[in-house]
DNA sequence: AACTGTGAAGTTTTTCACAGCC
DNA sequence: GGCTGTGAAAAACTTCACAGTT
């Protein structure tokens, strides 16, 4: 859980902002100028009333009778969210997945550019991937450290994430996006996320009959 | 949102069942036969209370004194997500992340196993990737019929999410994981559920100073 | 002694409904 | 007329705390 202390604002509505910046940005995309909580809300299956008090607490984005300026709105997300500037973050692990994560060209237009591609298998090591060279995961650390970054994305086996997920920490990350199907630990101000297909689809097959 | 109106239990609480099950198998994989709610609670970093009335709710898994037997926990919990079974599930998109999702050996032992990939492409119909051979997506919907197909994972571009997603439905598709960073609207009998790295990536940044 | 299962209490989150503005 | 922003009400969810069992 984020440490919510010296803020008044609950992480369920954080969590609910990067859907509202996706839908406004698709929004703009169909070139539309102005949209309302209402057709906002029929889009991502929210209520219309949940999406006014979430962006209540950070001021009034609206206008009454008219609705929201999109462009305005996805600004103020971005400052919002802190993605008003890009951030760099390093993908560990060269595998299947770590490779699909560095070819995905979605990062870049969001806010977050891969820096540097690391894994342990002397085979990759040095091998192109996308537009990376892979490197040791020796010298993990020393580069993060050196190039102050602050956010990793971790698609190593299982049973080499809590320790890749410590080394991370050690070297000044501070937040954590877990590929890896297992709960690792963090210190409390780190903020960790969770990437599982399996939970999700484990999750809908209670729903289906049979 | 998933259909509650015949149960009574709460969605929020099948979307945790996944994350029990995911620790209660590494558990038993540490050679341990037992548990309790509070060292389960100490990995997930979710309050014992929290995980006792979560399964109290399909019946007295527990022992007063003693805790839970991991084996018979593990094996009533698949019966309620109804992964004591296993699922077909077809992919469609071939690309980078259609083949890391073809390639993943995770799905086979939680539940699931790939039967088809798919892609609208001339030029990897027909390719080999992992051990599927591409399907040509004009031939998906019978497939899914023939073959009674009721779950879907959504590797295509965004702007094709939609139509395809339309599609499946129509063909039978009951539940669709969706790795488009889009939100896509289907009836409400049908499940969904998204997978953004994005988003998630979003709302750590929030936390982070800077 | 240790731990579950659970009503009751407490907290958080969502929805309602409407005053106020364009 | 249409829409936001927001207190108040309602609903949902989590935690407490303890009786009861092993």
């Amino acid at each position: 859980m984020p440490d919510n202390a010296g803020t008044s604002i609950p992480d369920i509505v954080i969590g609910r902002l990067p859907l509202y910046l996706r839908a406004l940005r698709r929004l703009r995309q169909e070139d539309k100028q102005v949209t309302s909580s209402h057709e906002l809300g029929q889009r991502l299956d929210i209520s219309s009333a949940q999406i006014r008090k979430d962006l209540s607490h950070f001021g009034g984005f609206g206008k009454q009778g008219t609705g929201y300026q999109i462009d305005f709105l996805i600004e103020k997300l971005q400052v919002v969210l802190k993605i008003n500037q890009e951030w760099m973050v390093v993908v560990i692990g060269a595998g299947n997945l770590g490779s699909a994560i560095s070819h995905y060209r979605g990062f870049q237009d969001r806010g977050f550019r891969i820096a540097h591609l690391f894994d342990v298998n002397p085979a990759v090591i040095g091998q192109r991937i996308g537009d990376f060279v892979v490197r040791p995961i020796s010298a993990m650390s020393e580069t993060i450290r050196a190039e102050n970054i602050k956010i990793a994305m971790l698609a190593v086996p299982a049973e080499h994430a809590q320790s890749v997920a410590d080394q991370l920490v050690e070297a000044g990350v501070e937040a954590i996006l877990n590929y890896a199907p297992i709960n690792i630990n963090v210190p409390a101000k780190v903020q960790i996320q969770y990437i599982d297909p399996v939970t999700h689809l484990q999750r809908m097959t209670y729903y289906l009959d049979g």
